[in-house]
DNA sequence: CTTTCTGCAAACGATTTGCAGCAGC
DNA sequence: GCTGCTGCAAATCGTTTGCAGAAAG
């Protein structure tokens, strides 16, 4: 059972971060988190309707939200229509974004150590000259995907 | 005149990079510019109607967008319920972001060079791994701003 | 059982747009 | 003068919300 032992764990991480919210673990929002560990990138509310068309388009804000409040989903918007969603970084992984200035996608990219060291560093250094108590940071590269080259 | 010569300064550019983008020079034109070029942070469009009430809601919405495509005002995007402007990186120099998660305020900081070079590390080797032609970066700081604490 | 969730449809609010009159060049 | 900008008010559209019936615990 090797193969389901992850969605195991990732089931019980769930119903606990659920529970410590003070709210019901359901069908939808199962359903929701499932989806988001098998993306490799942020999913947009149209592409979670049409991977999962059971879930009314309001349930799945309804649920995002509450997903988000429970520490188990994040919340990404750029400067695309649409806000998009991923599993929180505890449950994925440290990473950021390759943002796409031509067709908008956003896909995720392992973040280089030699970049996070260099954050850590700034981020102290900026800690002492401004007084801002960073909680975590956000890199993104916009440019051009693969695909639209 | 060596006060007045950096917006005499400013005021060529955007006449030229107006014209560039077949667009005329207009006094809310330039009233917006004048006044993202006087902020240290990025403008919401309440905080640029609260400062230059002589301009339509509609008329700042439709100018900033002009003035983005014209490449003299950037965009920016963050989970606030407003989206906030400022001058392009070209004419403010090149900077980050100090997002407050209590107040939604955002800050500029300057960028660190040791981040800088780390960054530039980075995405060559991105861009080695997933073709992605990087044409800028974005880093933010996400935490708590120092008059929040 | 009681409380909370779900789906539907209506409401919301930031941003966009149509239109008649005015300003840039 | 002709073209394109301005302000007003109305439209748009992603997201949120009220409500009656269904599920979770």
């Amino acid at each position: 059972m090797a193969v389901s032992s992850i969605d195991d764990w990732l089931h019980e991480i769930v119903k606990e971060r659920l529970h410590a919210a003070s709210q019901k673990v359901t069908a939808n929002r199962e359903a929701l988190v499932g989806l988001l560990s098998t993306a490799t990138r942020p999913l947009t509310i149209p592409e979670i309707i049409e991977a999962k068309p059971t879930i009314a388009q309001s349930s799945a804000y309804r649920n995002l939200v509450v997903l988000e409040d429970a520490g188990l989903v994040h919340r990404i918007v750029t400067n695309d229509d649409f806000a998009r969603y991923e599993l929180a970084e505890d449950l994925t992984g440290h990473h950021h974004h390759l943002i796409c200035t031509v067709c908008g996608s956003v896909q995720d990219v392992a973040a280089p150590e030699g970049l996070e060291r260099a954050m850590r560093v700034a981020t102290k250094s900026i800690a002492r000259t401004t007084g801002f108590r960073a909680q975590h940071h956000r890199i993104d590269l916009v440019g051009i995907c693969q695909a639209c080259t």
